[in-house]
DNA sequence: ATGCATTGATAGTAATACTATTATATTTGC
DNA sequence: GCAAATATAATAGTATTACTATCAATGCAT
């Protein structure tokens, strides 16, 4: 955990990449740029093609950085809940009570990102915003398991398994504590997607309430 | 109710294709043979191209039924959650115990769906595992706001609102029976998708616990 | 026998998702 | 300061996708 909070550095698994973006002005830009092409046009219609015409480089040069769009994407899931990873324990490691730690968790989880001005090439905000709409994309493919096995959603389920061992240490009676830790993370995005396109079918509005749904559940259902 | 009730005949959104499929022999083998293709190569590798190779017909004929892959997913999606409109009607149409109907209510969501013999054309089996992966897919896109406008996912919403009345009536005290209700649906699915490729973060395994879990979370929250 | 709807076959287009090659610019090592 | 190595740019080319358009063949309905 020290090693965890004394470097914002965030690594990613290696195989993700052909060169490491962070090392090169043209790799920032790749990052910056994807991030904001994506969350503009959607991931479906992004092309590297497209990402070169707006970064005025070439479609090649990406490709020396990136194999696919589709790692591009994992990627930036890793670097977010990398972040998201950093911040949890930044915020908890100080806290002795269970419950007090797993309610601030689930805050951090559920929250409207604002940008971190220490990353300036990536806007968390809208690297969040994208996050809602295509994180689910990574997982959901016929290569999903080969992927699995190269460790490239490891991030991802440490994020989930620091929310599980929290669920444990409150009540380690609990039979569910992976379900209820996956479904909250899974379904925090879900409840901000429904938010911005389907709102009669949730609670959460403007005024920020899905940590609330979320507290009051774990109060209920852990107690 | 009544009307849903008499005629398992399911009605789809005319909007949904240029001529329905149920209607004659090739459409109901496009139905069939899309399941079993998408299921077996992935939502992204199947084409109309490939699908026409399957039933010994051509793309051109599949392009009279349907505009694209994206809209024959989402008619096959309203089919799986008419289907399952259908069965929650039916299992609870003469139950008075508000929290008794939850229960079944929220049995026919978690539950394994085996094959349905009255509808020949529609292996319900393999529809849940492609709803299981693809279902987000027809949401996630740039075009939902529209699309939800035209009432592309009308029957999916349907279904959700069952289930927040039934939740509003066990505990009508409850704040967040939208959320919840939405949660269970869609978290429901991800559970189920866990179980498949990422065992280490779900309860769920072979035999059927997904709606213990549920059961259980819902007896406790509503409280 | 004619008309109309359905299906099939073929061809064509623009875009996508790359790979390969070569040229040019920049950095670094000595 | 120059050569070597590295990074980037430019161009071309391929197979596939996601269609649209056209026309031919079949069948059945009046």
């Amino acid at each position: 955990m020290q090693n965890l909070l004394s470097n914002l550095k965030i690594t990613i698994n290696n195989k993700l990449y052909v060169k490491d973006p962070e090392t090169s002005e043209l790799g920032r830009k790749i990052l910056k740029n994807s991030i904001v092409l994506i969350d503009e046009i959607g991931f479906e219609a992004f092309t590297f093609k497209k990402l070169g015409q707006k970064i005025e480089s070439n479609e090649s040069s990406i490709y020396r950085y990136f194999e696919n769009k589709h790692k591009l994407l994992i990627y930036l899931s890793s670097w977010y809940w990398s972040w998201i990873e950093y911040h949890l324990v930044f915020s908890t490691h100080n806290i002795t009570n269970s419950l007090d730690k797993l309610t601030i968790s689930i805050k951090i989880i559920t929250q409207n990102i604002i940008d971190d001005k220490k990353t300036p090439h990536i806007d968390e905000s809208v690297l969040n915003r994208i996050i809602i709409s295509d994180f689910s994309k990574t997982l959901l493919t016929k290569d999903v398991d080969a992927e699995n096995k190269e460790g490239f959603f490891l991030i991802y389920k440490r994020v989930i398994n620091r929310l599980i061992d929290m669920i444990n240490e409150v009540n380690p009676e609990y039979p569910y504590a992976k379900s209820l830790a996956s479904s909250i993370v899974q379904g925090s995005l879900h409840q901000h997607y429904l938010k911005d396109h389907f709102k009669t079918i949730t609670n959460l509005s403007e005024k920020d309430c899905l940590s609330d749904f979320y507290t009051h559940m774990i109060k209920k259902t852990l107690a």
